[in-house]
RNA sequence: GCGGGCGUGGCGGAACGGCAGACGCGCUGGACUUAGGAUCCAGUGGGGCAACUCGUGGAGGUUCAAAUCCUCUCGCCCGCACCA
């Protein structure tokens, strides 16, 4: 026997076996009942790191354990394949396309996930970089288009002066370019939309509909919807023949308005300081905060700006006439771009207000305290009557508000309204490496979709990466000039990609059919295998890809293409992996590389530490040490398992029934450990208890081996060791594998049935139980396991230790909890 | 500012309101050994010779009983952030 088990031997023999026989491919429909397990598909970026181990392991242990339990499990792995590092590194080093660039790290990490022997279906790998794939992203497009979600209009983009080129939302950092720190600047372009806002409402009353979500995650989609109700009302501006609309959540303190703001950029600005003296300082203020925008976000506490612009508004519930300013706080792109001023019941106006001397008017006196506008230190938002409100004066003013928006409605000055801060999904990328957007822009007939038939529009690869900030695509001519498909006169070609998360938000479908060549997906296979049962990834996802994923879900049923609503019933969110307490980074050096850990111990060892050292949704802290304890668990296993050899193969198990002494606690012990794994597992998600139930497994089994021989029964000892390997098996799937094979078994044991454990054999006879006096432990005794309340009070009360602790006291009261304890209360 | 989470031995972490610290690491001792940084066995929250006693960030509270429930408070982490 060796000292170290040879996992640089079992581990490749199996992943090719199990490659070979392709133990992992599951057929679309079966007998049995359906479990997809999906794993959040990577990024192809290189290699993988510790968080994706983290990943795969957790899934592989959820899809084993599924299988074994019976089910037909789908768990497939793919490749988010499109986006900017290809394109970066291929800029980088010139000679590399990046399609090269993505498939060689494909092969890179496919090879490690084999590695580690996750249990993938590998005939249904996908990538998104892929015509075959992205035909069916281009093809959802058009779904869309067609429905009428998809538009075109002017928007602000991320522009980096620098780098000369558009920046995604998600590629600014803190106000800068994320490559070379450039400040971000704001620039007008024509893109293509998703109409995301359509679906808002249902988005968010969904999420009740998800109660296998965590909530954190719930919450923060909630915020990110950002649903409030309130009112639109409009105000005339004096002696011009415009208006402005605010949105407010107050209309119960109109009343109060004694100024309005619009912000810097809307279109209503020009108009009103045009010719008057202040009009050049309001354009400075506006070009200024068009500057900063992104920016100034980031700053705790900007400074309010406001510029009077000359002009006054009619307040349409009283009159009154109130000056119209322009400040930087109020944002174009929420509610109407514009609000009312009411210093007495907002903070920030109040604030406001005083900075600027406009006056403050309270509608909402309190019960009992006059408030005096020039004697408040804040705005007031508690409950009152209102006051200064014409006929509403007296109004609760929670009343109030339905009661103002009734009449406003009534009067045509306004009407009740929710607004989202949920904003349209801009798709547009001005990249090369991404799925075409499928529209050409013909001279006659206008925009025009691709017809299906024509797709996929294909990426071309004979592009040139020179770093001038144009899209490869723009300079190509071949692509971008195109016949019209409706005309077939001459149309250029739309030259923008997808955003990677349109690719990303719909890849768990093609996984049911991923080389289907007419359909996107076969309606029935995804009739069959959605909703995913089990969703599992990082909570950095919480929002963009978890929301997307649900829109696309919502807009497909609505389309009668699949049967769910929502794509995902479970979703786990697991903790980072931590170095030293801080995430792993290359700028701080605490990177452990999973290929390094993987040569060292081995792909089993490092799976198990993984799951062992922290439960899955908590942050991990990396420890060699810890590695090593798991390694040396591992060792331990071999050592008990490999030398019986065969040994107990023709040994019957014992039958059902209880056993006594050693072999009845073996047997006991056996059957916990069924119990606890299965629950940790299959309940819980707690898989570091479940690592720690089989440790205890093993320590027991290794005490039973010095029992002598002959008190021993061989049926006992097979069925803990047979047991120990089963359990161990999707956490360690080599090394159970060749123990099992050792042990004189020819299947596989990843295709062994879950154990199911004996009630019987884990019913003791007997039990400690703590004897307590006013709650602190006095006292242990042994007592029947099923002794009855009454008959455990006896039982204690008569022995002479408890009598002792008592003498002199008073019994007030004697509480019985069955098995466990026994509390006297004294005094 | 708003929202969420977390504070338990030297460390990672366990504990349906019922024996705090399972399991692992580390440490201590022993056995085996030419050797041990392998392995096996035992011990290991603090104080005390002991009976005991103190202990889950802090302060209150509910309860026969609180790491767990409630209130307040401190510290750390994460998300959103001028949202009208």
């Amino acid at each position: 026997m060796k000292e170290r088990y040879d996992f640089k031997t079992i581990e490749p023999k199996w992943q090719t076996r199990w490659a070979d026989q392709k133990i992992y491919a599951v057929p679309d429909a079966a007998d049995k009942p359906k479990y997809y397990c999906l794993e959040m598909f990577p990024y192809p970026s290189g290699k993988l790191h510790m968080g994706h181990v983290r990943n795969y392991s957790i899934g592989d242990v959820v899809a084993r354990y599924k299988t074994m339990q019976g089910f037909n499990v789908l768990h497939p792995m793919g490749w988010d394949a499109f986006g900017l590092p290809a394109e970066n590194a291929a800029i980088k080093h010139g000679a590399m396309h990046p399609a090269q660039w993505t498939y060689e790290n494909i092969a890179t990490m496919r090879e490690q996930l084999k590695q580690l022997g996750i249990s993938y279906d590998w005939d249904r790998e996908v990538a998104t970089c892929h015509p075959g794939y992205y035909k069916w992203t281009q093809w959802l497009f058009l779904q869309l288009y067609h429905q009428g979600l998809a538009y075109k209009k002017k928007a602000a983009v991320n522009w980096c002066p620098s780098c000369a080129t558009v920046l995604a939302n998600e590629q600014v950092k803190d106000g800068g370019c994320e490559r070379c720190k450039a400040v971000v600047e704001r620039r007008e372009l024509e893109q293509w939309f998703f109409k995301i806002t359509d679906y808002a409402d249902r988005l968010l009353d969904d999420l009740e509909k998800l109660p296998g979500w965590p909530d954190k995650v719930k919450i923060m989609q909630d915020n990110w919807i950002g649903r409030s109700e309130g009112a639109e009302i409009t105000f005339t501006i004096d002696g011009m023949d415009e208006s402005m609309t605010v949105f407010t959540t107050r209309p119960d303190t109109v009343f109060g308005v004694t100024y309005m703001v619009l912000a810097p950029e809307h279109p209503l600005v020009e108009k009103l300081i045009e010719g008057k003296p202040q009009a050049e300082d309001v354009r400075k203020l506006a070009a200024s905060v068009r500057h900063q925008s992104e920016l100034a976000r980031t700053a705790t506490e900007t400074e309010k700006i406001g510029l009077f612009t000359g002009a006054y508004c009619i307040n349409p519930v009283n009159g009154a006439k109130v000056p119209v300013l322009v400040a930087n706080y109020v944002l174009m792109d929420y509610g109407t771009g514009a609000v009312m001023g009411v210093p007495a019941h907002d903070q920030r106006d109040f604030e406001f207000a005083r900075k600027y001397n406009l006056p403050i008017r309270v509608v909402i006196q309190p019960e009992g305290v006059a408030l005096n506008p020039d004697e408040m230190n804040e705005a007031y938002y508690g409950g009152g009557l209102m006051v200064n409100s014409g006929h509403f004066d007296g109004t609760p003013n929670e009343d109030g508000i339905t009661a103002v928006t009734r009449y406003l409605d009534e009067k045509g000055l306004g009407h009740g309204l929710i607004n989202y801060r949920l904003r349209d999904w801009l798709i547009s990328r001005q990249r090369y490496w991404g799925a075409p957007i499928p529209i050409v822009y013909c001279e006659k007939c206008g925009t025009v979709p691709v017809p299906v038939q024509d797709l996929p529009v294909m990426l071309p690869m004979d592009v040139a990466f020179t770093p001038t900030g144009r899209s490869p695509l723009e300079e190509h001519a071949a692509f971008a000039n195109a016949t019209c498909p409706t005309c077939g006169g001459q149309a250029w070609r739309e030259t923008d990609t997808m955003d990677t998360f349109m690719c990303s938000s719909w890849y768990y479908y093609r996984y049911t059919s991923p080389r289907d060549e007419d359909n996107a997906w076969d309606p029935a296979s995804v009739r069959y295998w959605l909703p995913v049962d089990q969703y599992i990834g990082g909570v950095e996802h919480a929002i963009l890809h978890l929301l997307y994923s649900r829109f696309f879900t919502k807009v497909l049923f609505d389309a009668g293409l699949v049967d769910n609503e929502e794509p995902f019933t479970n979703l786990l969110t697991q903790g980072m992996v931590l170095k030293d307490g801080t995430k792993m980074s290359k700028s701080k050096g605490n990177v452990v590389s999973p290929e390094d850990i993987i040569a060292t111990y081995g792909a089993d060892t490092a799976r198990l530490f993984i799951l062992f050292a922290a439960p899955p949704e908590r942050d991990l802290e990396w420890s060699v040490q810890g590695v090593e304890g798991c390694y040396r668990f591992l060792n331990r296993v071999w050592r008990l398992v490999e030398p019986l050899g065969d040994s107990l193969a023709g040994v019957p198990l014992p039958g059902p029934g209880k056993m006594s002494g050693v072999n009845g606690e073996m047997r006991r012990v056996t059957h916990v450990t069924i119990k606890r794994v299965t629950e940790d597992v299959g309940n819980r998600f707690n898989f570091n208890t479940a690592v720690s139930a089989i440790m205890e497994l093993v320590n027991a089994l290794y005490q039973y081996r010095e029992v002598p021989e002959m008190d021993r029964d061989r049926g006992v000892m097979k069925e803990a060791v047979e047991t120990l390997v089963v359990l161990l098996a999707p956490f360690g799937p080599h090394i159970a594998e060749e123990l099992w094979e050792v042990t004189g078994h020819a299947e596989s044991v990843h295709s062994m049935p879950w154990p199911a454990y004996e009630p019987e054999a884990i019913q003791e006879d007997e039990v400690t139980i703590v004897v307590q006096i006013n709650g602190k432990v006095r006292e242990r005794m042994l007592v029947p396991a099923n002794i009855k309340p009454d008959e455990m009070k006896e039982l204690v009360m008569q022995q002479e230790r408890v009598q002792e602790l008592i003498a002199g006291k008073q019994v007030v009261k004697v509480i019985p909890v069955p098995g466990k304890l026994l509390n006297i209360v004294v005094k």
